[in-house]
RNA sequence: GCCCGGGUGGCGGAAUGGCAGACGCGAUGGACUCAAAAUCCAUUGUCCGAAAGGGCGUGCGGGUUCGAGUCCCGCCCCGGGCACCA
């Protein structure tokens, strides 16, 4: 397509001028008001791709527009450079990791600059790079230090795929590897874990004050899955010790404790320390079996096995004492028990659980109602109005005793006071949350800055010796082994108490934890003792808009939360900064043939292709214009179409701005189509009417993130001016009018905005002011007034925005067409709200 | 199963309860041109009609209202998230 102007060296050359003035360098003591905008950083996977160009595409705008209101915008970028795919990478050609990486950077960067995103890139940050490295470490050491990193042996996710565990965040539902899609398996593996369960209530509370999409906060607190209720214990049926008092109890959860007279049994997880003791001979085999299978089974094998959970459970033969009626129930191991949950052990009440109910059914257990089901419940409440089964809604209680009569809600509080009262029970919150599992086996990661000695156990490596950095001289192999626990002499080390030897950590850190505060970084890259210096960070913290991926909604965007917590805690960050992302906007992505577009699927459209034919600015401009930001973008066979018009409409306002030197064939040529006369200083007024009007929507639109209005509002307001300037209207008016689009444009076309305004005026476009409306042109003279009979249109009038609603009836009534609508009836009713419209009813 | 989104022309999408379809893409016709490209002008929801004009129309069925794409109730379909968490 042929551009009206040179696009490639125009966007070349303000792109070196940006870069080479340090037009978006701020520093902590700039008087302007801070603004932090931050786009997830990337993980550098090569050139740019179509997701990376409209994610920065938003930043961008919001960089320049915050700029041209007058603050001090914080402007930063750099690169999430540990991780897999560099690994991978290294075992399938022999490069090693950071050349890999480097080169997938200098890439990256190279197409960001390209798009004319702007950045203060004297805060580059690379998680890989040493500086980083040892911040990562000395972080890690302070959470070991207050108790909010340690070492357990836990049975974990391990990916055979990626040769490595897996935070519980990294499993899909379905029991695959988010990464590489390998079924996971569980491993019993001495790990490190963050506690981030200790944050588990606060993560949940700030939600609230957190301008996020509210389907970001939801998945969260999901998530995060707090559920109050009690725990208590079942004595063990003859287990009595000397005293009298039961030697051996089984302490189960729930969240129903209204339901307890209504337990007919219990159920112990398979993975239960008590199982054992819990057996009785007659009954060992069964259980053995049974816990054998789930030792084998995946979760998915656990759950998909069809007939729901009916099987999959046996007696252990021994049974537990009800304490609230006293009655004994037999106790069963079953696998839809979870061992991880609570305290891996259920009372199980049937009647208001479907869980329950259907494993009842299955072992003939008996069911006791305690909550009373709705008439017919019972008779056609169940699926396809057979028999209902458990019934989990409201109702009064029955069957219990002292709680009978009662809602549920105080039946509850009733039921666990009694507990607390009898010293058997207590009230519980318990989460579906867990510690989070940072240690990988890998070698591309941040090394966990600890040794193992004999006499002295795990002790950290002391700062001044940090970062333990990962030897250069390893052999990548895909053994399944890191290639840190094969290397002859990393492993040894000394032990910094005795000096003795000692066994140096060969895992390295989920790289989640690199891009957890990688953000409190880039308020002060440059401190050279400590991680940035808290009064910095407290100047431009909390970002003011954190733009990136929906798919971050829960892992990076809950760790990132936890650490800013635990940072302050700990007192490297400040204490009052709970929160680091205070506006959160999550962009849709770009689908092809129905499915997302990425590198896997094979399905890339490369950026470039577009920058040295239609430009950035065209680019740019399409995907604010394509839909709602939050949309995810189809990209079809009419895609190029659009962008071709995107760089249509830049040419028409470059014609208007510059003029047509370079094609002099162009707008002017073909002069006035209907030999009208020169507009006339109505149409002036109109015109000036209509830049403020322009001003007032797009500062609203972008305010709304409504970009794809405001480029609307653009195009329209060049369709009205085109004709105008085109046929003679007042040179005055035109410039007040191209200069205030050029103003407009400027954080969506950035080049051309600056190219053409440099031309006009001899200075820089986003160095200006953004442009305020006048209130007394935004509003009309004239407007159109709408008169309906019975509702529907039957006319419509030019009538001065200021009708009073007696003129607006009249002039209704005048209406000939209004007239033949009604016939001779007389309106019996009159609505009228002028001046937009008048509705007559017969 | 539960929880969120969302269904508007040929397509992407606009519409504080008040003109449905802004803007753009595509399509059709025209101007300019030897011709094309580019540019400019016009038409473009649908049905009836030569036209003037009129009927119908925002997934489906009800309701509230002078007036509903928008609010309420009940469904259908699509997308996403969660899913033995006691």
């Amino acid at each position: 397509m042929a551009r009206a102007y040179d696009v490639v060296s125009i966007e070349r050359k303000w792109q070196e001028y940006w870069a080479s003035h340090g037009t978006y360098e701020v520093d902590a003591g700039d008087p302007r008001p801070p603004w932090y905008v931050l786009t997830m950083y990337p993980y550098p996977s090569g050139p740019a791709h179509m997701g990376h160009v409209r994610n920065y595409t938003f930043g961008d705008l919001l960089v320049r527009h915050r700029t041209m209101l007058g603050h001090a915008v914080l402007s930063p970028f750099g690169f999430d450079s540990f991780g897999l795919p560099a690994e991978n990478a290294a075992i399938r050609t022999g490069t090693h990791p950071r050349e890999f990486t480097d080169a997938r950077i200098a890439e990256l960067k190279a197409s960001i600059t390209s798009l004319g995103a702007v950045y203060d890139w004297r805060r580059e940050i690379r998680s890989h790079d040493p500086e980083y490295i040892r911040w990562n470490q000395v972080i890690f050491q302070r959470f070991l230090a207050a108790g909010l990193a340690y070492r357990a042996n836990a049975p974990v996710n391990w990916c055979p795929g990626c040769q490595t565990v897996l935070a519980n965040e990294q499993v899909l539902a379905d029991g695959t590897c988010e990464r590489s899609g390998d079924l996971v398996e569980k491993r019993d593996l001495e790990q490190w874990f963050l506690r981030i369960t200790d944050y588990a209530d606060e993560l949940l509370a700030g939600l609230g004050e957190l301008d996020w999409p509210e389907r970001v906060k939801t998945m969260q607190r999901n998530w995060i899955g707090r559920s109050e209720g009690a725990e208590f214990d079942l004595p063990v049926e003859g287990r009595d010790g000397s005293d009298g008092r039961p030697a051996l109890a089984l302490r189960v959860f729930t969240t129903r404790p209204d339901t307890a007279f209504g337990m007919t049994y219990a159920v112990v997880a398979p993975e239960h320390p008590l199982v054992d003791e819990l057996t009785t001979p007659d009954h060992r085999a069964e259980v053995d079996e049974l816990r054998e299978r789930a030792a084998r089974s995946s979760e998915i094998e656990r759950t998909s096995e069809g007939g729901g959970l009916a099987k999959r459970g046996a007696a252990t033969g021994s049974r537990v004492v009800n304490p609230f009626t006293g009655a004994a129930i037999p106790v069963y191991v079953a696998d839809y028990v979870l061992m991880g949950y609570g305290t891996g052990a259920i009372m199980a009440v049937p009647a208001e659980d479907t869980r329950d109910w259907d494993f009842a059914q299955a072992h003939g257990l008996p069911v006791v109602r305690t909550v009373q089901p709705p008439e017919g419940w019972d008779e056609h409440g169940g699926p396809d109005g057979g028999p209902g089964g458990a019934w989990t809604g409201d109702g009064t209680k029955i069957n219990s005793a002292w709680l009978d009569g009662l809602d549920i809600p105080t039946a509850k509080a009733r039921a666990t006071d009694w507990l607390e009262e009898q010293g058997v029970g207590t009230r519980m919150v318990n989460y579906r949350l867990r510690d989070w599992l940072i240690s990988r086996q890998r070698y591309w990661g941040c090394p966990i800055p600890v040794v193992t000695c004999p006499d002295h156990g795990i002790v950290p490596v002391p700062e001044d010796q940090l970062p333990v950095l990962a030897p250069d001289d390893v052999e990548f192999l895909p053994t399944g082994e890191s290639p840190l626990a094969a290397h002859p002499t990393f492993r040894h080390a000394t032990c910094p108490v005795c000096g003795g030897p000692a066994e140096r950590e060969t895992d390295t850190m989920d790289t989640f934890v690199d891009s957890s505060w990688y953000f409190l970084r880039f308020c002060d890259p440059w401190t050279p003792d400590a991680p940035f210096d808290p009064d910095t960070v407290r100047h431009w913290m909390p970002v003011d808009q954190y733009i990136g991926g929906i798919e971050h909604a829960i892992l990076h965007l809950l760790y990132a939360r936890f650490f800013t917590k635990a940072l302050a805690d700990v007192g490297l960050a400040p204490a009052d900064l709970r929160e680091p992302f205070a506006r959160l906007f999550t962009q849709g992505m770009i689908r092809m043939d129905g499915t997302k577009m990425s590198k896997s699927k094979g399905n890339l459209v490369a950026p470039s292709r577009y920058l040295d034919t239609v430009g950035a600015d065209a680019l740019r401009l399409f995907h604010l214009f394509v839909g709602p930001p939050a949309d995810d973008v189809d990209w079809t066979d009419q895609t190029d179409q659009v962008i071709e018009g995107c760089g249509r409409f830049l040419d028409r306002v470059w014609r208007l701005a510059v003029g047509d030197a370079d094609d002099r064939r162009g707008a002017g040529q073909a002069g006035r189509a209907d030999g009208s006369a020169a507009p006339d200083a109505e149409a002036a007024r109109a015109v000036r009417r209509a830049i403020h009007r322009l001003i007032d929507r797009v500062s609203g639109d972008y305010e709304r993130w409504s970009y794809n209005t405001a480029v609307a509002a653009c195009m329209e307001f060049v369709n009205l001016l085109q004709p105008f300037a085109r046929d003679g209207g007042d040179p005055e008016v035109v410039a007040e009018a191209v200069d205030t689009l050029l103003l407009l444009l400027a954080p969506m076309t950035p080049h051309l905005a600056a190219e053409a305004w440099e031309r006009r005026h001899g200075d820089h476009v986003h160095e200006r002011r953004w442009p305020v409306a006048d209130p007394a042109l935004v509003v009309q003279e004239q407007v159109t007034m709408v008169v309906q009979v019975a509702g529907k249109v039957r006319d419509r009038l030019e009538v001065a925005v200021d009708i009073s609603e007696d003129e607006a009836i009249a002039a209704a009534l005048a209406s000939d067409k209004v007239q033949a609508a009604l016939a001779g009836a007389t309106p019996a009713r009159v609505i009228s709200r002028p001046p937009r419209l008048v509705n007559l009813v017969p």
